[in-house]
RNA sequence: GGAGAGGUUCCCGAGUGGUCAAAGGGGUCGGGCUGUAAACCCGAUGGCUCAGCCUUCGGAGGUUCGAAUCCUCCCCUCUCCA
């Protein structure tokens, strides 16, 4: 991989992105890392706030994996003084900020996960408190002097929120300069960021140039849709696949995605080549394949990337058996009770099946609830379970019952 | 500093003294149909052993038989002017 020539690389690293500015640049930056022997130090910053990696983390992940693999030098920069002062982004609460203590213990839980991607030996964990945490007033306010107000609400959100008269929190202004800051700090050449980092990509290279260094080339890769095929993946909209959820999970979740998003999927996160896709979708539409197997084999591809293809041969097989056949999973949760009258929309409650009693009687009366592969439909039914017993809520909620004695 | 508008349940948003646990939409959940897909149809959506009771409409007090609605103070946001 490292022989490479630069326009072989450019070509290489083009793949999957959106956009390259500039792409000259870049071209130029390859060459010259070819001819002198530096590598290239590639920058992309991460939130230490959610340390729970899902796949839409991974787009950008595997970028930056790639200049890894091309001999490249990766910056894996973790914004802890950014979350020490509350992440404004959104219109998300002020969060708590973080503590020294949580910062380190959530940037642990990230390595782990994001070596599952990166190369842990290519890889340069560094944190922009080193710099920022230095950082005085004076040089606070002569960065600000670098940036005009009206540049800064040209960024989409901020003109957005300007705009419809929602609040724009001063810091939340201050924020692209710092970031682009960092950039100065690492003499970056690259910087890798989801499209909707696009701004404060570009702030970095203009604050590069006020600080007499050569502007970074940024790279945006695409943002990954959340189940809902929607909104983009995010923790909190609870539309994602962690990467370190167990292989059911993960595969139960991808196939529940629309055939529209599958394809999505197909491109952003396996490495099935994309004349491939294409031929599958045509396939597909004409009616050749089930676009039912397509998932299965998506979900298999997802599930062996992040477990093992044991893994996903056993999940693909489980999930099959559970929904296709209707049977009962595996390993479902066991809990043994003592003979006599149980209350079911309490029972469920207790073994937190369900909120709240409220909820689990609208359940039982909505036939949400099934005993032994029957149907209940009584909101306060009593149950008197006899050995043993498996119910299931909803879809995909299991529990066995055991009596005890 | 001055003037005005506003803060409602997960979200948006209606509601200006009782008929309000609060319209409508979104989301979510359950059922039906399926390929646990989409689309579509139906239903539910504060809590509590629940024909009843308790808590909720930015916060704290007050008026009233009765308050999301009226009054007082406070907090927060936006707009215009300086």
């Amino acid at each position: 991989m490292k022989d490479l020539s630069p326009e072989e690389q450019l070509r290489y690293l083009k793949r999957g992105t959106v956009e390259i500015i500039e792409e000259e640049e870049l071209l130029a930056k390859l060459k010259r890392a070819c001819e002198t022997g530096t590598p290239l130090r590639v920058k992309a910053g991460f939130d230490p706030t959610a340390p729970d990696l899902h796949l839409g983390h991974t787009v950008l992940l595997h970028k930056m994996r790639h200049f890894q693999d091309l001999g490249h030098e990766v910056y894996f920069l973790i914004g802890d003084f950014t979350a020490m002062i509350g992440d404004p982004s959104g219109r998300s609460e002020t969060r708590p900020p973080l503590t020294k203590e949580q910062v380190l213990e959530n940037a642990r839980t990230y390595a782990e996960q994001v070596f599952k991607i990166l190369d842990r030996q290519k890889t340069k964990v560094v944190f922009n408190s080193e710099w920022m945490s230095k950082f005085g007033a004076e040089d606070f306010i002569r960065l600000c002097a670098k940036y005009t107000v009206a540049r800064m609400l040209e960024r989409e959100d901020f003109k957005k929120r300007f705009e419809s008269g929602r609040p724009i929190a001063i810091h939340e202004l201050i924020y692209p300069l710092i970031q682009a800051y960092d950039s100065v700090a690492l003499k970056a050449d690259v910087e890798l960021g989801g499209t909707d980092q696009r701004f404060n990509l570009l702030v970095g290279r203009d604050i590069q140039r006020e600080y007499g260094q050569e502007p970074q080339v940024i790279i945006t890769v695409p943002i990954l849709e959340g189940l809902d095929g929607v909104q983009k993946m995010s923790k909190s909209l609870g539309n994602y696949v962690g990467i370190t959820e167990p292989p059911q999970e993960m595969f139960g979740k991808l196939m529940s995605i629309s055939d529209e998003l599958m394809w999505r999927y197909y491109e952003l996160l396996t490495d099935v080549p994309l004349e491939e896709i294409s031929r599958l979708k045509e396939e597909a539409y004409a009616g050749r394949i089930n676009p039912k197997d397509l998932k299965i084999r998506l979900a298999k591809e997802i599930v062996a990337r992040y477990h093992s293809p044991e893994a996903a041969e056993k999940a693909a097989q489980e999930f099959e058996r559970v929904f296709a056949r209707k049977e009962i999973p595996k390993d479902i949760p066991t809990v043994s009770v003592s003979s006599g009258e149980v209350w079911l929309p309490k029972f469920f409650k207790e073994q937190s099946l369900v909120r709240s009693t409220s909820e689990g009687k609208r359940l039982l009366a909505q036939g949400g609830v099934q005993i032994d592969g029957r149907k209940v439909r009584e909101e306060n039914f009593v149950f008197s379970p006899r050995k043993e017993h498996v119910f299931r809520i909803g879809k995909k909620r299991f529990l066995k019952v055991v009596v005890e004695g």
